[in-house]
DNA sequence: CAAATAGTGTCTCTAAGACAATATCAC
DNA sequence: GTGATATTGTCTTAGAGACACTATTTG
């Protein structure tokens, strides 16, 4: 009979086709617009990351960072890798936003993808910025549902425009997916990879510990309350907003001031880790 | 300047070399124990789904059914066709855990596995059950977090019980993920897959659209709050459970007699697809 | 009738939403 | 002072939990 270890010296993986694995990376961020005026603050916008594809297939359309897996490493790290390769940046957060195997789905052949989102801070890629070779770009996203129960991605970089027109899959399962109607300038199955990790980031933006990854250490509460509004399309009022983080934040002794108004004070994010 | 077209009909994978794939069901199910009086309800018990292992490696210990993705087909449909293979049942749901793809997770080679939580209702099972092969059985199971934080998992089938320690690894992502402290009886990394598992079925459960793929068509709602209070390991008051469900169900004009108490009232899921 | 479950009505409490009022700064 | 945001307090309301009570069956 024979041992397990004499089993594994002799074992060798069968010679079955293997698909290829890659990760790729929904990265958010959000941006501060220029003040209008002196004394109000400023506006927020929600910015994905994409890559101008230099080569085939899908030459000059825009993509996710995104890559292949290592020996080596786990999805986890690779997602990492890649988005840090891509920005200069470590994410402060990643999530799991789904597997995309459809056999299809990528025109060179057998290839799946394991998508993420993570979340950067402003205050990370300002720091860092500055030589990027124009490749790698913040589009302006939005994206919402219309009457009809479709929804409509947007994304706009200067004269850029890329959009996409997408239907819920009604699956049975937990997590939707998203099914491509039209698309327009984005590469690959990525219109829905971005779609679901939408889903998954607002999902997540309603617990009030995701939230803090789109900001530095210390913040102001209005600033937090618009991280979340910024993502979730949605307003509060500041009151409420107020009374529902109070368990996850803490006050620090440090105001912002020189805003023409009442200064703010800042806030640093409660240590509860339940 | 080469053609998209051409591109591609030139195109070879690298060589790199690539991970196998595979996929593993953690598939639930409720049973309903004897009844210890003619007038009393049954006792359920949560039941998940184990396969002995016939050879190397973990040679006689238990693992979760799965298989390697074949080409063709999606991570969902290796792992509904897995889960079929082993039940000759079609699960009425299933849901994604997450990838493993720890390097070192399988002795025999770089293998990263997508987990899946499937729902089997005990009706189905019973239609066909009776010729197995004894290599798959269903196993009592709990789940538990005990004072230190750490998690018991216990698996109990006749005389076999296996069981696991585990701690939740801090990762400050989106879903929890499970490290393996001890572990006897079960293969490869299955006991942290099983743990990631029940967290994602215990949260799903919360949503009173999941419990019903627990059940047949027409159900009591006694039978369906049992279900639900099985899952998550707490008790709800039957008043408070139906004013809950009471938007998700329709009545049917049927009872449930002889059962020596009031008869009850079948029940039926209603049709919300929001 | 006893034992058991099925089913209804209502009180309380809490958290979320709405709104009003006050505080504080730069210009 | 004016225009803006910051911050606090309180009223209202919707939903979850607790509890008491009634209804219906079989042995």
């Amino acid at each position: 009979m024979e041992s397990e270890k004499e089993f594994l010296s002799n074992y060798k993986l069968s010679d079955y086709e293997r698909p290829s694995v890659t990760t790729d990376v929904a990265a958010f961020m959000i941006s501060s617009e220029d003040k209008t005026s002196y004394r109000k603050n400023p506006e927020n916008k929600l910015q994905l990351l994409l890559v101008k594809r230099g080569g085939h297939p899908y030459k000059d359309m825009w993509a996710l960072p995104g890559g292949f897996l290592q020996k080596g490493e786990t999805v986890e790290e690779c997602a990492l890798r890649e988005i840090q390769e891509e920005t200069q940046v470590l994410p402060t957060a990643i999530m799991p936003v789904g597997v995309f195997s459809d056999p299809d789905r990528d025109p060179r052949g057998w290839i799946i993808s394991n998508a993420y989102v993570s979340i950067i801070s402003e205050e990370s890629v300002r720091q860092v910025s500055g030589d990027d070779a124009a490749d790698a770009q913040w589009f302006s996203v939005s994206f919402d549902r219309n009457e009809n129960g479709e929804y409509y991605l947007s994304l706009v970089y200067e004269d850029t425009e890329l959009s996409a027109v997408l239907a819920e899959k009604k699956s049975g399962f937990g997590r939707t997916k998203f099914h491509i109607i039209e698309n327009s300038g984005l590469a690959f199955d990525h219109a829905a990879i971005i779609a679901a990790s939408f889903t998954v980031l607002r999902n997540e933006a309603k617990n009030y510990n995701t939230i803090f990854d789109f900001l530095p250490e210390k913040f102001t509460l209005t600033s937090l309350q618009k991280v979340q509004e910024t993502i979730m399309n949605v307003s509060v009022l500041p009151a409420n907003f107020r009374r529902m983080v109070s368990g996850y934040v803490e006050e620090t002794d440090e105001y912002v001031r020189g805003e023409g108004h009442r200064p703010a004070r800042l806030y640093r994010r409660k240590n509860t880790m339940i």
